[in-house]
DNA sequence: TACAATTTTATCTTTTAAGATAAATTTTCT
DNA sequence: AGAAAATTTATCTTAAAAGATAAAATTGTA
């Protein structure tokens, strides 16, 4: 079995449960805000279902987080250079 | 129809071609790669065709690129925090 | 313009996501 | 423990992704 079937997949669906659970929704509610249903949420958040990426949107929409938190643990805290207010080169260790 | 129909999975598609043709692939070459074929890769450059998550993975690692930046136009530049040497702290305008 | 390579479209088959519903299981609360 | 709520699993149906192949259309080049 691929590394995205056993690894990858169940990651994805505990991300999606962690948000489902800090929004305060049940499957149901999920289900209905989403449009898919609590059987297929169950699946996917307990990454058995290769879900296609509109639901990944819908849900995402649901739950007002972006897709791409969903897919890759959250580099949180990322910061666009501008909001630094400096150069717009980043100096890393240099100075 | 939905937005995700008419205007991300085209942009989506359009990211897959631009890595693609940077990588300097032709579709052929991506199929034998990704173990898509090439008339499903022109549906899904084309953004004609709902993908599944499997799908968008296995094209992100035959391309070397993160699915992530397939899915979202390239917050490109990104900075950890870590790598400025501050406190960790994002302090905006204030100073 | 002709030829070659690449891409797109079409058709057909197989596989699987997803909906609906219901039943079973697990979790939570009184 | 018992009841209620939430989740999981099963079954069946429908829709659509994806593979294979071939043909058509586009694009690039000698």
């Amino acid at each position: 079995m691929s590394t995205f079937e056993t690894t990858q997949l169940p990651e994805i669906g505990k991300r999606i449960r962690n948000s489902r659970l800090s929004a305060g929704l049940n499957l149901h509610e999920l289900a209905r805000l989403s449009g898919i249903s609590a059987p297929a949420l169950s699946l996917i958040e307990n990454g058995k279902r290769d879900l296609r990426l509109s639901s990944l949107f819908r849900i995402a929409g649901a739950l007002r987080v972006e897709a791409t938190n969903l897919l890759h643990a959250q580099a949180e805290n990322l910061v666009t250079p501008d909001a630094l207010g400096g150069s717009g080169y980043n100096l890393g260790d240099y100075q």
